[in-house]
DNA sequence: CTGAAAGCGCTTACAG
DNA sequence: CTGAAAGCGCTTACAG
């Protein structure tokens, strides 16, 4: 048994061959003859080889690395996503190189590292992106998609949820059935999720002739979501509807309703939510939310991200992939019945 | 501005210097004038110059990469683990390149690649070792500490909670509070984590002369731990204590208890879970369970790790971190006093 | 303090 | 089908 690591002049010396053709027996097998690639094979088996791939990195000048962002892993749509990136990229050989934003920093503090690492493509979720980080992007000639964020002007490649077709359709349908006092829960006012759900919930209500819903902002976390659902459901004339900018800030929402103000869901307050996490589905919560469709934005972020491996030239391109709203107990959105008593809480409650 | 990648070598002919200059300017600064320095550091900034991370790899025989191995980032045990991974890995200068196991496939099937990359080490969440990875591992001479798991025999780092501890405890705690008909709800029967837990819950249950507690495994989630509870308490003689090898089993197994079966938790079932995730602490759910310390856990790995990187030779070390008891609200763990009422269900929940 | 030279482990024209 | 040679972008003795 060898300890260290074994080269291909050790295979090729063993094969009885060069090193040029062992190269060739780990490429275009088909440029090697049967019997030399079955000598090859088994010296490179008998020796325990696996050609560096650092070193094929550097001299075809690309590596199969992609380098990803992430910004909240702790926010659990994320785990999903990530998931799903390093599966598909492993299925097509290529590798995940994972960078975290420290807590305070911007994406610029690790750019330069991933780049030092000669990454093919960069994914970048969850953060925003300054005009100084596109200028260091585009210099480098990276490749780089967003993932769930867009930036001003289209200038870098994104692939998100249709947040306002989203958020819009949630509106609709909370102004028909009847509400007319409002809440929003957001995360950070500087992330395109927030600016577009918002911007299309908000327009929305305006169209139907609705005042102004009462707004909150906080950590885009359950502790957020709890906090300012409080505060905004403690007021006098409490929204009978509250939008969330994510699930997580909704269950946070939901459980300072229920489990803080004794309110029922959806009887005294309806939630909405944003992304479909597992817990939503979760019979505690039974979120009415808009469902990211992490599959197939995970697959269209790859897909922009190698065509523009390939032909770096291409324009960016902005995908948008449609969310559907998945209807659950949080929410009351059908017009309530003149007559009929709201039923609610106890109906829903075991024993 | 410049497209494409830049080399020392443009660097050292802006600045009037040797390539050797340049790269020792990125390396040993001392030994280099303060002048030198000075104009170096001006041409790198104006080119957009960094090193190479590969070549510097390739050369000097040692990457900066650290693999990790994802069992199941899905388990909302993980985002955390992985998180402080790779922030703490990102501030000593090392990088995280992520992989993760196929479903159905096992280790062994991305290891080579791993290795491929000269990886400087690996840690490993989440997945049963073969002793046929072992060797490979050994054979590659690649420093690789387990996470969360062991393996038999010790012959890899590892670094793990007390699970054996944790566990005890938990039993202890619930049979002197009185209970004696248990069941045990379990993931996979062939992790380190579950056989460990398990063994010294049932371990401590003979102790006290407790008959077997009913055992249930499935699919380490939230859905496994919510069918296997809806089994175990639809029997005629249902437990009257739960415990689950993880917090995801568990909050799935009291949401069968409550929204399933309308029983009280605790007065009907007592549920303790194990690696205290955040949606244990929320008030929808207030999980009784065991602290994984991640934190503390996850230096240690790194701190395992570096000592081996450094020095190759030095024995495996196994380290056991002791978890921490939460106590919460569902689990009883005071004996029934006679005479008086046990209260429970509606005190607990929202008018 | 500085530079010329060797070399990490590969891939890829080029020639046969 | 096969091999000798050049070279990817660096680091590191070695010499001055």
């Amino acid at each position: 048994m060898k300890i260290g690591k074994v080269t291909s002049h050790e295979v090729a010396r063993l094969a009885g061959v060069s090193q040029t053709t062992v190269s060739r027996a780990f490429n275009r097998e088909g440029s090697v003859s049967d019997a030399t690639l079955k000598r090859i094979r088994a010296a490179a088996e008998k020796l325990g080889y696996w050609p560096n791939e650092l070193a094929r990195s550097l001299i075809s000048r690309k590596s199969n690395m992609i380098g990803i962002v992430m910004g909240d892993i702790l926010n659990p749509f994320y785990p999903a996503v990530l998931h799903a990136f390093t599966q598909k990229l492993q299925t097509i050989g290529r590798h995940v190189l994972l960078f975290s934003v420290p807590a305070g920093a911007d994406v610029d503090a690790v750019l330069p590292q991933m780049l030092q690492y000669q990454v093919a493509g960069v994914v970048i979720t969850s953060a925003t992106l300054s005009s100084r980080m596109a200028r260091t992007i585009a210099r480098a000639g990276t490749p780089v998609v967003l993932f769930n964020r867009t930036v001003y002007g289209n200038s870098v490649s994104s692939v998100c949820c249709a947040n306002e077709q989203g958020a819009q359709n949630v509106a609709r349908l909370l102004c028909e059935a009847g509400h007319r006092r409002f809440g929003i829960i957001g995360g950070r006012a500087d992330t395109s999720t927030h600016v577009e759900r918002r911007r299309a919930f908000v327009g929305e209500l305006e169209r139907h002739g609705i005042p102004e819903p009462v707004e909150a902002s906080g950590a885009n976390t359950y502790g957020g979501g709890f906090d300012a659902a409080r505060r905004m459901l403690s007021a006098p004339d409490r929204p009978t509807a509250l939008f969330c900018i994510s699930d997580i800030m909704a269950l946070g929402a939901l459980d300072a309703a229920r489990r803080e103000l004794s309110l029922s869901v959806p009887d005294d307050v309806s939630i909405v939510g944003f992304d479909d996490i597992p817990a939503a589905a979760w019979p505690s919560y039974e979120l009415t939310t808009v469902q990211q469709p992490v599959d197939a934005m995970v697959d269209g972020a790859i897909a922009v991200l190698l065509r523009q491996i390939e032909d770096p030239s291409v324009a960016p391109s902005v995908v948008r992939v449609p969310g559907r709203l998945i209807v659950r107990a949080s929410a009351r959105l059908t017009p309530v019945q003149p007559g009929v008593a709201t039923g609610g809480a106890q109906d829903r409650r075991p024993g």
